[in-house]
RNA sequence: GGCCCGGUAGUUCAGUUGGUUAGAAUGCCAGCCUGUCACGCUGGAGGUCGAGGGUUCGAGCCCCUUCCGGGUCGCCA
């Protein structure tokens, strides 16, 4: 029988100085200084102590016992005669009368020092997350993780909406991501699918009454991972109103969230309400992104008019995108690298050029330029000491590398941007449609679930690819932390938009029954949106790994190096549930 | 699936033009040290250089194949 805490490793102060306790947790580490002289460190959830092993008895308790080990120290509380004001409980120590070893580390050496794991190979750090874990600086971001899902409910609640739990064996959906499927035993043949999103549910909540749903929603797409993005599964702060407008749900998250970042962010300052706007396609003109970084200085013009026929043959029948950055100083390494990590991130190569003091033309493209000198800095009001990057190909491809050129040049390049913040802005107006590149036909742009705006009308009288959608994202810092939509909620519109890519009124019934069934029974007009809670947490926490803010996450081949998922299973399980590997040979 | 970067001691890394016995820091072990707090000092152990093949008198280094990890494009609200 063990003497339970009467304190944590967080709590002893001067105050405590000459009672007896027992504190518990793990023997992180001694400095001993002579033979009968230690200073043991005891590490707990919630903080450290130092624990003066004094005499040779005690001493002799610690023989042959291995740091991580875990201990229940009994003693009583001393005034330091050194304090330590970088610790906590710096000014107190426990004088121990009697150290118990409640759990044995039976190594002497662990695969990483666990004050140090965040340096160590990721993979090590997985496979052992529990020893990572350990780590308080680690431990810190799930904590902040706790802390941020803890505020959120309660800021919804506060909002009026209610938390509803949706299935997590539902059926396979046909549109988005690849689902990850799991047989059935009862239905040979069949399979459940883990949801991509509760999408469909939230929206039938709405056509059920409830009027403001959300939940923190797990969500399963078996896509491959980025490192803003982990492979299989994610959580998401799921919502849905009803008889609501796309200012509506703005409104809400412009009052939940802007608080939270405040307080749990690595910034102190965000976007106060209302959040900027932009327009889809003036976001990819003058950012070269439908996820800009609003704090970085820096925008797009379109240059394929002044650099047509100029020779230089990327440039010909592309279209061109410039940026301009004012009194540059970066040597031709910096530039290099520059370019070399644009191609590596977006895929297109960029171009670039300067002006020297002369006002003259120099470097990169320069030579393409120089006949038309004059034109050139007119229109894009060059002066010297400018640094020009140009990016060509498909209006989008030009676009897109132009947005990680603007990203590149503010991460990389000082002075432009204002990092010790979260701006905000919503993306609306996205497209409808738009058309498939290996097609050739008419697609939807995104959720096809989206009310065009211009409802009816818009789709019997308008270009398709003119109608925009209520459809909108928010980003923040240029992470894409959200999407959501004005909900089609009327079948005869849903019939409508379907029809435009080729699809049926039956094609409809068949891939969403139970929606569209539900809405011929009188459905609300509805809208919502679905944050992504560990893209938040991210960001609070500011960490470039998405894996430093999962309590136990998979790598980036989704395999779980801790506890070996996926793994085999029994022929009998397989029998059970109506499967049969095939080994296909290579 | 494509492209880029990486894999050397428990850990983080260095390793020159291909050339003697592959080094450092940290951790670990032993000894010394009575107020440390990244304690200090002395000594020690610790290596299939991811794996396989090739070139060479000789490979950590060059070539080929392959495995593993990360990033990214495709993909994915």
């Amino acid at each position: 029988m063990v003497q339970s805490r009467t304190h944590n490793c967080n709590e002893l102060r001067l105050a405590h100085v000459g009672q007896t306790v027992t504190i518990v947790g793990w023997y992180e580490n001694m400095r001993q200084v002579s033979k009968n002289l230690g200073f043991l460190i005891l590490r707990d959830f919630y903080g450290k102590t130092q624990v003066v092993v004094d005499s040779e008895e005690m001493m002799a308790q610690l023989a042959g016992v291995n740091n991580e080990s875990t201990l229940s120290i009994t003693g009583v509380v001393s005034e330091r005669s050194s304090k330590n004001p970088d610790m906590a409980t710096g000014d107190i120590e426990v004088i121990p009368q009697s150290i118990k070893v409640l759990g044995k580390c039976i190594y002497n050496e662990l695969p990483f020092e666990i004050n140090r794991s965040k340096e160590s190979d990721e993979a090590v750090r997985l496979k052992y997350r529990y020893l990572d874990l350990r780590n308080p600086a680690v431990k810190d971001k799930i904590k902040l993780r706790c802390q941020v899902v803890s505020e959120l409910r309660n800021r919804m609640t506060e909002q009026g909406f209610w938390e509803i739990t949706t299935p997590i064996l539902t059926c396979s959906s046909p549109e988005g991501a690849r689902d990850y499927l799991v047989p059935s035993r009862l239905h040979p043949g069949k399979f459940y699918a883990l949801p991509q999103a509760p999408q469909q549910f939230k929206q039938l909540l709405m056509a059920s009454g409830f009027d403001r749903y959300f939940q923190i929603a797990p969500c399963f797409r078996d896509e491959d991972a980025r490192a803003d993005r982990s492979p299989g599964e994610f959580y998401q702060l799921d919502m849905e109103m009803a008889f609501a407008s796309q200012e509506d749900v703005f409104q809400v998250l412009e009052e939940v969230l802007p608080p939270v970042f405040e307080k749990y962010g690595k910034y102190d300052r965000a976007s106060t309400a209302p959040f900027v706007r932009i327009p889809y396609r003036e976001a990819m003109a003058k950012y070269g992104s439908d996820k800009p970084d609003l704090r970085i200085k820096l925008q797009a013009t379109e240059v394929t008019e002044l650099v047509a026929g100029c020779g230089f043959g990327p440039f010909d029948n592309a279209t061109v995108m410039a940026t301009v950055v004012h009194n540059f100083t970066e040597t031709r390494k910096v530039i290099d690298k520059l370019c070399a990590d644009v191609e590596q991130v977006s895929g297109h190569k960029a171009y670039w050029f300067k002006v020297d003091e002369t006002g003259a033309f120099v470097g990169g493209i320069s030579k393409f330029l120089v006949p038309n000198h004059d034109a050139v800095v007119e229109s894009m009001g060059l002066v010297a000491g400018d640094f020009i990057m140009l990016t060509a190909g498909k209006t989008r491809d030009a676009q897109k590398a132009m947005g990680a050129v603007i990203k590149t040049l503010g991460n990389q390049v000082p002075g432009l941007m204002d990092k010790e913040c979260y701006e905000f802005c919503w993306i609306v107006d996205f497209p409808m449609y738009e058309m498939g590149e290996e097609s050739g036909e008419l697609e939807f742009c995104h959720n096809p679930f989206s009310m065009p705006q211009g409802g009816m009308e818009a789709l019997e009288t308008m270009d398709p690819l003119a109608i925009n959608a209520y459809q909108y994202d928010l980003v923040v810092n240029g992470v894409e932390l959200s999407s959501g939509a004005v909900r089609n909620h009327d079948p005869e519109i849903m019939v409508k938009a379907f029809s435009l890519v080729g699809l049926g009124e039956e094609d409809v019934k068949a891939k969403f029954p139970a929606m569209y069934n539900a809405f011929c029974y009188g459905a609300p007009p509805h809208a919502g949106i679905a944050p992504g809670v560990d893209r938040m947490v991210m960001l609070l926490a500011g960490e470039d790994s998405i894996r430093e803010i999962i309590p136990f996450p998979m790598n980036k081949n989704a395999v779980d190096l801790m506890i070996n998922a996926p793994s085999p299973v029994d022929k009998k399980q397989l029998d059970d549930v109506h499967i049969a590997i095939v080994k296909t040979e290579e």
